[in-house]
DNA sequence: CACGGTGGTGTAAACGCTTACACTCCTCGA
DNA sequence: TCGAGGAGTGTAAGCGTTTACACCACCGTG
């Protein structure tokens, strides 16, 4: 009877093959052609012959090899997304989003994650990865050059970015300098003048665009009130935990220690609180202390931030993606997901100082 | 010239064709049967032949087309890991555990998130979703009966499970009673006589065995000190923060509350740490509180917890069911990974009380 | 010297779909 | 009345691999 011994798991048992396509053409008394065509909702089947045919595959249980279907046709109704790190908020509330739609759409859902720059452009040269693997990509945060893009797309896999742009490609972002701008206008209108800038930039990211566009916004912010940055009180690191902790330690040494401090995630702006709490200040009275996420802990420690919608712009970018792929229009103008203000307990008045309206 | 209008998307450019698996044979000189064979290493192929054919593909920048592989083979190398909930932080986690023995054993990775135990049935069920699409699947969290077990099986799908067991897979776990018992020898130890339970029991979970099981080892672990767990003291709600402030709540609302709580999840944890602050109570302080996991949170807020290895148990998943699917030998026997109490500050004595040892 | 085995290779038949093209009716306008 | 055109259907040629089987040369052995 096919029994194995104990220990090994082999196919022992004869694998039922279901029913094929020409299964149900005899069933239905039709030719497969027209199966096939009645159940992909092609023109061209007559009503009746289209519902003769979708029962019998209902009742033989049928359904289509999704690799002889690749085969013949060419594409593959799968796709990719690409993330540099898959087990952070952010990206996986990214992946979340996007996954959503791509089933909803019946388009299977692969996720990769790729560590370095060097697996990154592997991955987007090597012809193996991706090409006849899926029929799109999205790339969170991954950047890809113009030229990577565009023979990605001679290829024939199509592209949907997020947090980066590539010529000819939808893609969605939030207004970077716009948020460095919230951020410096935010603290300085609370009074702050030494506002610290916990940037990110440095631990080696695949994406440079976001911190250096949120310092862009946030030095013009502090210009509207007339504050030039000091360089001593932008601190680098990685977007981490870790990174946040190390960047709040440096602020906090300095001989002038900032009044405020501008996280560019909420995850660094945790390990700045972890620091903040090793030193015995409170967040909030002693330093205030704004991030950037609305990470679903932030709340938890009661984090002034500013809200992006993550799961919104996964959504966002898949839907543009299966969009550009079955040929509806779609704008390769950036598409820009909005960014609220949210005030929690982390933020308030320098000690011993009255707000102030902006210069000029 | 096959241009399109500007807005559209079309596969304009004319789609560049790789190589076929002939262009390297008439390349090297030998026939597309051989090319397979040297290219994937099969045997009974002349060293000096294999060497060619390698370096002719290399040149060409030749790469087998998945979908006919697929077809001709009968597998798909590919493998699908099935969560209930994408952006939480453990099936994060234990996705990109999985995700990376995947990759690298070049199977490709795919994820599929479902909701509720009716979605859930009917991936398990539905021929569509799983046969055919992929080599196996591993499920976090997801109960399938062993007869869904067995008729997967029989249709060709290899399983693996994590945190919930299915007769004939291998599986990981942690030992839930266990967990259960040192969550309340723990704060038993400390001196508490009234413990909490917040059992995430309740708001419809795909699987009740964790929280049960936990639940036993919690009753047994008091047991140990001769405490008798009091109706009142335990509270469902969801494994999310929401769910443990809610419970949290409840418990203080008590007419005679605890003085310790465990959690069954740091997130939960995490919502009972926030009721507390509310109400102005400090932890580790007027009332301990002990979590599970080890969320990478739990630092932030030195939240005491008994710490599980996330990732490594997708790891392990991974590594077995590539192992089942291969033919290797694997157990069956769900393999155990490990806990580790880590005390940090929101444990401590119950106001007024000594230490105590077990009873009997 | 005949002969079975074995290592290396080639031929061609699947694998299960999609789709170009051909064909048959039917309808409708000239 | 005829022809054009369209709707509905069928035939068969791919799609690019894998692999069963056949084949050949060559070796060592009886």
């Amino acid at each position: 009877m096919g029994t194995v011994g104990i220990g090994t798991t082999a196919p022992s048992v004869a694998r039922v093959r279901g029913p094929r396509i020409e299964d149900v053409a005899a069933a239905a008394n039709v030719s497969v052609a027209t199966v096939s065509r009645a159940l992909r909702g092609l023109p061209n089947v007559a009503e009746s012959t289209r519902r003769r045919v979708l029962q019998v595959a209902t009742d033989l249980d049928y359904s289509p090899d999704p690799a002889a279907a690749r085969l013949a046709a060419g594409h593959t109704r799968t796709v990719i997304i690409v993330v540099p790190h898959l087990a952070s908020w952010y990206f996986s509330t990214v992946i979340a989003g996007a996954e959503a739609v791509c089933n909803e759409s019946g388009y299977e859902f692969l996720v990769v994650g790729v560590g370095n720059r060097e697996e990154c452009d592997r991955l987007l040269h090597e012809r193996a990865r991706l090409e006849r693997r899926t029929d799109g990509v999205v790339l969170v945060n991954i950047p890809a050059s113009d030229q990577q893009a565009a023979s990605l797309r001679s290829r024939g896999v199509a592209l949907s970015t997020i947090g980066t742009r590539s010529a000819g490609s939808p893609s969605v972002f939030i207004d970077d300098v716009e948020v460095g701008r919230l951020g410096a206008s935010t603290l300085a209108g609370l009074g702050h003048r030494r506002i610290g800038l916990i940037s990110g930039l440095g631990a080696d990211p695949l994406n440079f665009e976001v911190p250096k566009q949120r310092t862009a916004g946030f030095v013009a912010g502090l210009l509207d009130f007339a504050i030039s940055l000091d360089d001593d009180l932008v601190v680098g690191g990685n977007f981490g935990i870790d990174g946040g902790q190390e960047a709040m330690a440096l602020l906090l040494d300095l001989p002038a220690p900032p009044t405020a401090v501008f996280a560019m995630s909420d995850e660094m702006a945790f390990g700045a609180l972890m620091e903040l709490n090793e030193r015995r200040l409170v967040a909030g009275r002693d330093i205030s202390l704004l991030g950037v996420d609305d990470h679903e802990f932030a709340r938890v420690v009661s984090l002034s931030t500013i809200r992006q919608h993550v799961a919104d712009q996964g959504a966002a970018a898949a839907r543009a993606l299966i969009a550009s792929m079955t040929g509806a229009p779609v704008t390769t103008e950036p598409v820009m997901s909005s960014i609220e203000l949210v005030l929690r307990a982390t933020t308030g008045r320098p000690l011993n100082a009255p707000a102030a309206e902006p210069a000029g």
